[in-house]
RNA sequence: GAGGGUGUAGCUCAGCUGGUAGAGCGGGGGACUGUGGAUCCCCAUGUCGCGGGUUCGAGUCCCGUCACCCUCCCCA
């Protein structure tokens, strides 16, 4: 063997039972996009940099040192897209779709790229199916997004907690900021080193912060909810009203803050207790439209985690039947039309290519657990018939090809 | 970016205080050249992650490096 290679760190091939999977994530996401009359949307997985460090924002880690950055041969900074959101928003506006219709329902598909230290459930590349709303003011989106959010999750059988929050808009939210600063620095003794920073630079994340000390110093904080403006609760009282009527179990959860700047009003995220972290995540961002140049749109989203929710679906079962076609003796032409007659006929078919007796080749349709073997020999060929044997029940009998 | 763990056959792993590799599963073949999922027999593979060091001798000890796993930061 001669020099071998490894994906890069945190590149994953695959294949095989998570492959299956996959599928079933993503046709399973897909198909209830279709029925909410989502359209897809396939923008390209490289932007320019800046595209991204003004929506997600330049103080947040994933801009700040989890993108793959590189220049161009005019020396113009691209990056891999770390999140699906910028991308859809830089369409929206490059191609005036505000102007074609009052609001537009969009969703894509494809990899994500974050330079991170790999680890449970995470990857440098990774897949994500999002959905936007783009034109909706109303929480009516906010509850249809959320309903879908849990027809995904019960569609695939997955155990999770939706949990919501609204984080305010720029009436109330600079108010609540002040008052929260203020409360962390008067307890600024009792955090932990990271809130330290976190304080600076994103206070609303020390609320989530998981160390005892910090959850405890924050007991008594502040509460967004607590400064939203008239607009701001109406509308999340509103959401949590349809959301009732929908059926849709959640919880409220005060400190849930989002990592991405562009988060305005409803944020949300269902957290899989098994893995501890967010599985879909999204929420409302009602400036970016606006701030990247486009007229002024509310709009809202969420992002599905395919690894994540890989991590916690069965694997699905084969829905087809498959038929294994087993020459014995000189019969291949034969045995060969057979299996082009099946495929013809919508059959799925392998053909057995190896030599060897009959027994081997039925021990080679076990392995690949046919649930027809369609043995062809001699006898078969004279008298234009094939044997069908059902590897399940063991019985066989002798028909046409084409009565199959 | 920080901390911890692990790298031995295709897979899961064993290999005691250093004496130059092993089991199960899987794979191939056969008992059984027109009948599988049972049983039995036979066979095979390894630069012991990579590089260096200590040693008469290293899978085993030391250093470095790469990868993977777990945790933190952050996120889907």
């Amino acid at each position: 063997m001669g020099e071998t290679f490894q994906a890069p760190r945190g590149f994953h091939d695959i294949l095989g039972s998570d492959l299956k999977k996959f599928r079933k994530i993503t046709s399973t996401v897909r198909d209830l996009l279709r029925r909410y009359n989502f359209e897809e949307i396939i923008t390209p997985v490289v932007e320019f940099a800046k595209v991204f460090e003004r929506s997600i924002g330049e103080a947040t880690d994933i801009v700040g040192k989890e993108m793959f950055v590189f220049p161009d041969r005019k020396g113009r900074l691209l990056a891999l897209r770390p999140e699906g959101t910028a991308g859809v928003v830089r369409a929206y506006i490059q191609n005036k779709l505000y102007a074609l219709r009052p609001y537009h329902k969009l969703f894509y598909e494809g990899p994500m790229f974050r330079y991170e230290r790999p680890q449970t459930g995470r990857y440098r590349q990774f897949h994500q199916i999002g959905a936007e709303v783009f034109g909706i003011a109303d929480p009516h989106a906010d509850a249809e997004l959320l309903k879908l959010v849990s027809d995904i999750l019960s569609e695939l059988n997955i155990e999770a907690v939706l949990e919501i929050n609204s984080l305010g808009c720029k009436v109330c939210r600079p108010a609540y900021r002040e008052a929260l600063l203020e409360f962390l620095q008067g307890v600024a003794p009792n955090l932990c080193k990271d809130c330290i920073d976190r304080k600076e630079r994103n206070p609303l994340r020390v609320l989530d912060c998981k160390v005892q000390t910090c959850q405890e110093a924050v007991r008594e904080a502040p509460k967004m909810v607590d400064f939203l403006c008239d607009d701001c609760r109406k509308h999340y009282e509103k959401l949590k009203e349809y959301l009732k009527a929908l059926e849709v179990p959640f919880r409220e959860n005060y400190n849930l803050v989002r990592g991405l700047d562009y988060y305005t009003r409803t944020v949300f995220e269902a957290v899989s207790p098994k893995l501890g972290s967010a599985i879909i995540a999204g929420g409302r961002y009602d400036y970016l439209v606006e701030e990247f140049g486009g007229p002024p749109t509310p709009a809202l989203g969420f992002a599905v985690g395919v690894e994540r929710l890989m991590l916690l679906v069965e694997e699905p079962q084969r829905d087809y039947e498959l038929f294994f076609v087993i020459p014995f003796g000189e019969v291949h032409a034969y045995a060969l039309k057979v299996a082009d007659t099946l495929r013809k006929k919508g059959k799925v078919v392998e053909f057995s290519y190896r030599r060897g007796g009959l027994k081997k080749q039925l021990e080679f349709a076990d392995k690949i657990r046919a649930d027809y073997a369609v043995i062809i020999g001699e006898d078969e060929l004279k008298e234009g018939v094939v044997t069908l044997k059902d590897m399940r029940t063991g019985e066989q009998k002798k028909v046409k090809p084409e009565e199959i």
